[in-house]
DNA sequence: TATGCGTAGT
């Protein structure tokens, strides 16, 4: 059957494979006059290569017959598409004598990209016939899950090494970022070739070693393609992208992967026309580097020019759906990631997760939901989008849930779950649970993070327990302008002004440059405590520009001694026309505690203009005038917010007791046992009245009704 | 003369 003819015609198809011109190669497949069994092992090794296992695979289903050549492939296929499964059940099926070696070491790689290192072993201990690569199959399953201890002991043991044992070695080395143990190694090497090179090489690029990976590259004996595209990588890796365009001139030919590794380069550092034109002059785009360009412009928000590129992509890769998908995501077009979300037919589990997170973002916490259940593999990722969207959105008891059914999932929480569930915590000041869950970051190891110590510290702060919290911020092995801050800000909640000066005294004598926040924290306290002549100090004496929050700040100080016209005043001489909300809100409540009708209603005037559909503004006049007698001018605002459609939303409150969080509403309270606590009430009541909170009892009443 | 599988590097 066979001839010389088709031997030649089998050639070229694989080469042509091998060069990554795999439809050319699959014409010259269809034109050959005379298959034989290896045409098609070829053909379908070809779609291998070419990371194409759905073609491969219907190959494989039409092709007339198989030898072990083919079953090895199919092994392979399944586990590149990680079907383990799949790929042990074909091995299971195979009689013994077809079971050549390559057919386990097959079966062995396929553990090993899926971590199953003692699945690896047992089948490595049970092959009857060991070659050099099963060895090494094995030996990489060690050095690549960064078990490096159990590596070496394999290394050792091995009988026979080849060049290929020796760099598995060294490369498992340069991961666990041991340069010296790699370099030791890589001298004792008996012949190194291009790829132990290659790896040292990286290596040092990877942690920074930029000047002695240029080094290795000077004296390396030869160089292929991979060795300048290695070198073009440590220097993008290292912010060196001009270095690494001169190299990309200089390298005697390029291939795809030296295309993308530039592209991408002008992409990190934001050169987006630069890596523009370089992806345009690219002889052969590949979808990598398109989607770096996608990348580059989602990034910036360019998403007209990421869609063209999307669009002119032929066979597209979940990457680059991804890529695609996260842009629409993040810059609030939910639409059309939903529309793009519907054409996929290849999801991992960040395609899930983006969509959540898209979702989460937007507020539609139950559109979120729903993925989160459609879809079935979760990981961390997918709850902490969930917990800190309904966090970020206000819906703390929502989040605090999910936290719990996160743990019936069978999933840790990290870092950022924790500080979600704390905030949650801070937010609703529910100080048992914010307790529980500083005792889990205790267990679980997290309690000495940034983030984690920076969240306790606001819980404690929000929950009234000062005292927490500064133990907190006394115990935390680092702290950032975020843990002063937090504890300035909690100083201030409390009623604490001194004391939070002189925490941003001693801040600055240590050095540290207080941001904006820091102002506002301090300012702050200065305005609850009543001190305005140190608040007028320090806003004089602020080291960073004055934005809006300061000023509202300051404002709040003046109006609460009474001093309107000269907040007044200041807000007239804010930088640019003062639009901000806070301040009118600040200017608005002092009116109203100073009873001063005529600036009140200025005030008002304005707030309505730029937050046209927020309550307080219209019940804060709407008191204003009424305490007053007005009632007339109580009816017209009354009026307005029902042409405006606003309505009041109903009070609400809650506390914390032994069994839960108890809520009340101003109406149809979920409290069982509302006619007592409204016995209590009206004892308060009765006894405020003769307190100096008289003197807001009838606002109380207003409220009431 | 000449073809296909499994292990290492960008």
């Amino acid at each position: 059957m066979t001839n010389r003819n088709t031997v030649t015609w089998n050639s070229m198809i694989s080469a042509l494979a091998k060069n990554n011109k795999i439809n050319d190669a699959r014409s010259l497949f269809d034109e050959m006059p005379l298959r034989n069994l290896v045409s098609w092992n070829t053909m379908i090794a070809g779609y291998l290569h070419n990371d194409q296992v759905g073609e491969a695979l219907k190959l494989f289903e039409v092709m007339p017959q198989r030898d072990p050549f083919t079953w090895t492939l199919v092994i392979t296929c399944y586990t590149r598409s990680r079907e383990i499964e799949k790929a042990r059940r074909v091995f299971d099926g195979l009689p013994q004598e077809k079971r050549k070696p390559a057919c386990w070491n097959a079966m062995i790689a396929g553990y090993l990209k899926k971590g199953m290192i003692e699945e690896a072993r047992r089948l490595f201990d049970e092959m009857p016939v060991k070659d050099l690569v099963s060895w090494n199959s094995m030996l990489a399953c060690y050095t690549q899950n960064e078990e490096m201890n159990m590596g070496l002991k394999f290394f050792v043991e091995m009988g026979e090494r080849d060049v290929v044992s020796w760099n598995l070695m060294l490369h498992g080395l340069v991961q666990i970022n041991d340069m010296d143990g790699a370099l030791c190694f890589f001298r004792r090497i008996p012949n190194p070739n291009v790829v132990s090179w290659v790896t040292i090489l990286s290596g040092y690029a990877k942690v920074g070693r930029i000047v002695e990976a240029r080094g290795l590259f000077d004296r390396m004996p030869e160089r292929n393609v991979v060795s300048w595209n290695a070198m073009i990588a440590s220097y993008i890796r290292n912010n060196q992208v001009d270095e690494a365009a001169r190299l990309f001139m200089e390298m005697p030919d390029r291939n795809p992967a030296s295309w993308t590794a530039m592209v991408n380069g002008y992409v990190r550092c934001g050169k987006l026309d630069k890596a523009r034109e370089l992806l345009d002059q690219m002889p052969y785009k590949n979808v990598s580097a398109q989607t770096a360009m996608i990348y580059g412009y989602v990034q910036n928000m360019r998403m007209d020019e990421a869609r063209e590129i999307f669009d002119g992509i032929g066979s597209r890769d979940v990457l680059c759906w991804n890529t695609m998908l996260a842009g629409y995501s993040q810059s609030d077009r939910m639409d059309e990631a939903i529309q793009l979300f519907k054409q996929m037919n290849t999801m991992n589990l960040v395609t899930w997760n983006t969509m959540i997170t898209g979702f989460a973002q937007k507020g539609q916490m139950n559109e979120a939901l729903e993925i989160l259940e459609k879809m079935g593999e979760r990981n961390i990722v997918s709850w902490n989008s969930i917990i800190s969207g309904f966090t970020q959105n206000g819906l703390y008891i929502n989040a605090l849930e999910h936290f719990l059914l996160m743990a019936r999932d069978g999933k840790k929480p990290v870092q950022s779950t924790f500080a979600s569930g704390l905030s949650c915590c801070a937010n609703l000041a529910a100080l048992r649970v914010g307790i529980q869950i500083h005792h889990l970051t205790v267990k679980s190891g997290y309690v000495n993070d940034l983030y984690v110590g920076n969240a306790l510290i606001t819980m404690y702060s929000k929950c009234g327990r000062i005292s927490s919290a500064d133990q907190v911020f006394n115990d935390l092995d680092g702290i950032d302008i975020i843990s002063w801050n937090s504890l300035i800000f909690g100083y201030a909640l409390n009623g604490y002004g001194r004391e939070a000066i002189e925490l941003f005294q001693e801040m600055e004598e240590k050095g540290l440059d207080p941001d904006q926040v820091t102002f506002v924290g301090v300012l702050s306290a200065c305005s609850h405590a009543g001190l305005i002549d140190q608040g007028l100090g320090l806003f004089k004496s602020m080291t960073v520009e004055p934005v809006a929050e300061h000023y509202a700040c300051i404002v709040d100080l003046l109006g609460r001694a009474g001093r309107l016209k000269e907040a007044y005043q200041l807000m007239l001489g804010m930088p640019d026309k003062c639009n901000h909300p806070g301040t009118w809100g600040a200017l608005l409540g002092a009116c109203r505690v100073h009873r001063n009708i005529e600036l009140g209603k200025l005030a008002a005037e304005k707030l309505f203009e730029l937050e046209p559909r927020s309550t307080s503004n219209y019940v804060l006049l709407s008191n204003i005038q009424a305490e007053a007698g007005r009632w007339k001018e109580v009816e017209r605002v009354r009026v307005l917010m029902k042409e405006r459609g606003v309505e009041k939303q109903p009070g609400c409150s809650w506390l914390e007791a032994k069994n839960g969080v108890h809520s009340f509403f101003s109406h149809n309270s979920k409290e069982s046992n509302m006619a007592d606590i409204c016995d209590v009430l009206r004892v308060l009541t009765a006894h405020m009245k003769n307190t100096r909170y008289m003197l807001d009892i009838n606002l109380f009443l207003l409220d009431y009704e």
